[in-house]
DNA sequence: AAACTGACTAATA
DNA sequence: CTATTAGCCAGTT
């Protein structure tokens, strides 16, 4: 089915992550108002209905890396195009939350 | 209906 | 630094 589950709600506040930015599981699970089910959040993004509906590469895990489990070519996916952003990662393929985390609002 | 699963996080050892 | 434990909860079997 559609619309169900609270999932939208997920896609709603990636969809508000800003280019070359990124945003934590457990930060977007807050700002949808689902408290601390950053799982859920990895889950939801998990089941997108369909490619491009939302920017689910801009989401990664609370140490600034990719979650995504190797051998889909889904985490080369998301690390070239939040490259292609501008998001820089380290040596070990991590990236800098103090500068490309994602500041909903504020200063 | 009960058990299992999972793109996570934070705390402990 | 790595490993383990517990919390969290909707969707799937």
């Amino acid at each position: 089915m559609h619309g169900t589950g609270h999932w939208e709600r997920v896609y709603a506040v990636v969809r508000q992550i800003p280019r070359g930015r990124v945003a934590t599981y457990g930060q977007i699970a807050r700002l949808a108002g689902l408290g601390r089910q950053a799982r859920q959040v990895g889950y939801a993004l998990h089941a997108l209905p369909w490619e491009g509906y939302a920017p689910w590469h801009r989401v990664v895990n609370a140490r600034g890396g990719i979650s995504l489990p190797p051998g889909r070519g889904d985490d080369v996916t998301q690390r070239l195009r939040l490259e292609r952003e501008g998001v820089r990662f380290d040596a070990r393929g991590g990236i800098d939350l103090k500068r490309f985390g994602w500041k909903r609002r504020l200063r």
